[in-house]
DNA sequence: GCATACAGTCATGGATACAAATCTTCGGTA
DNA sequence: TACCGAAGATTTGTATCCATGACTGTATGC
């Protein structure tokens, strides 16, 4: 919640998160506190202060007494949790739909407008970022904080497949385009069309991901 | 997730925790490391990270430099945690329903017959950790591990003050009543009917914690 | 009299040292 | 050859130590 400091222990969490990420720390191997403790050149203890974050978003499992190892990815469970989002996601267009003004939807809208594409670009970090501001954006604007927090972990739970959902450039087009629609559709206080947008929005972006994850696990597990 | 191992760090989470949840660290004040350290004879080590666990839940705020301090009691911000929690409970429902078995939901039922009052207890920590298990029982029930996930996290963010709803023995009658209720409509396949019924058993437990909360917060205030 | 600056004290963040537990490996035996 | 066990090595968990930054109180200048 409130951290955020340049403290050495949350500059090793962002790094680890990144690599996690990245894969560049695949799914399953142990991770040991020695080890990163002398790869970034700081002691073990803001090493372990990070790890109990990572462990606390769902990024490791830590083993006590054990070692952590980097969590494996599950189909199955990144669709629980696709589904929760998209239970969190209804109630936020609901707050949204009846707490947003249209000026603040308006300006929502033209940040996503597809002829403009403002801030475009082509990074599937950067925007996975962005695409994830818009659905926290909505969540705030309605004014629950609660709820942008929760919808923040569920994004830190599904990040690892949703940011393969942008290295496509079509994707990133229809995204725009999706978002769009959707703004128009609470400007237009349309409750209902805005949620079936939304439902379908996040359902073709989770099936996209699911099948290149799929694709990506199998190339590194092939070479081993 | 996976942790609970009688580490001593672990044991200085649970504790405090009680300690927080049981008003005997009062909302605001502040927490010193070192303190309590000596309080329970342990290093700085294992506070330091029970602290952080603390923190990731809610129940304290860490200040970078400035130290940390037990979370304000928010009713507004408890307001939205419980909007989030009717959200997720729906979904809980829709799950429940088409996935769990009778014989399920019939173990559930009896459970929490009003009539046998099985496992009945006067204490009100343990008759909220009771409540909470029912909930997660049906998240659980349906399948979905990481809806239980979220909303544990949910009832972890106001069980501050819904272990109040259980100081009072109607309370816990009617809280009896309405699971049981709940578990009927469910049998019946009548989630519609479930909704309504969950809805408003959350609503009405909401409701009366905050009245109580607000009572509770008063008293040790104007001795100040 | 008030505001600001400086110094002292203290708490936190990080590094190092030590203890305890788990894993590994090597040797012995059935 | 396969299995069991013990000793060593490695790793996590805890304690202590050091450094940096933040708050407090006082003194001085305006």
């Amino acid at each position: 919640m409130a951290r955020s400091k340049q403290s050495t222990n949350g500059e090793v969490f962002e790094k680890l998160r990144e690599m996690i990420l990245n894969f560049e720390l695949y799914p399953g191997s142990r991770i040991t506190e020695t080890e990163l403790a002398e790869r970034f050149s700081v002691s073990r203890t803001p090493i372990r202060e990070a790890l109990q974050r990572l462990a606390y978003e769902g990024h490791i499992v830590i083993m006590p007494k054990q070692g952590c190892f980097v969590r494996n990815i599950d189909i199955d469970e990144l669709t629980q949790h696709y589904r929760v989002r998209i239970a969190l996601e209804m109630l936020s267009l609901e707050i949204a739909c009846a707490e947003m003004s249209d000026a603040e939807l308006e300006a929502l809208g033209e940040a996503w407008d597809p002829v403009e594409q403002t801030g475009r670009t082509d990074n599937s970090e950067k925007m996975e970022a962005r695409d994830e501001s818009f659905h926290i954006a909505l969540a705030e604007g309605g004014g629950n904080k609660a709820l942008a927090h929760y919808l923040q972990q569920v994004n830190s739970q599904i990040r690892v497949i949703r940011r393969l959902d942008f290295t496509n450039s079509d994707r990133i087009d229809r995204t725009y385009a999706e978002h769009h629609e959707i703004v128009m559709k609470l400007l237009a206080r349309d409750l209902e069309g805005a949620k079936a947008l939304m439902t379908a929005h996040i359902t073709r972006s989770e099936e996209f991901a699911k099948s290149l994850t799929l694709r990506q696990l199998a190339r590194p597990l092939a070479s081993i």
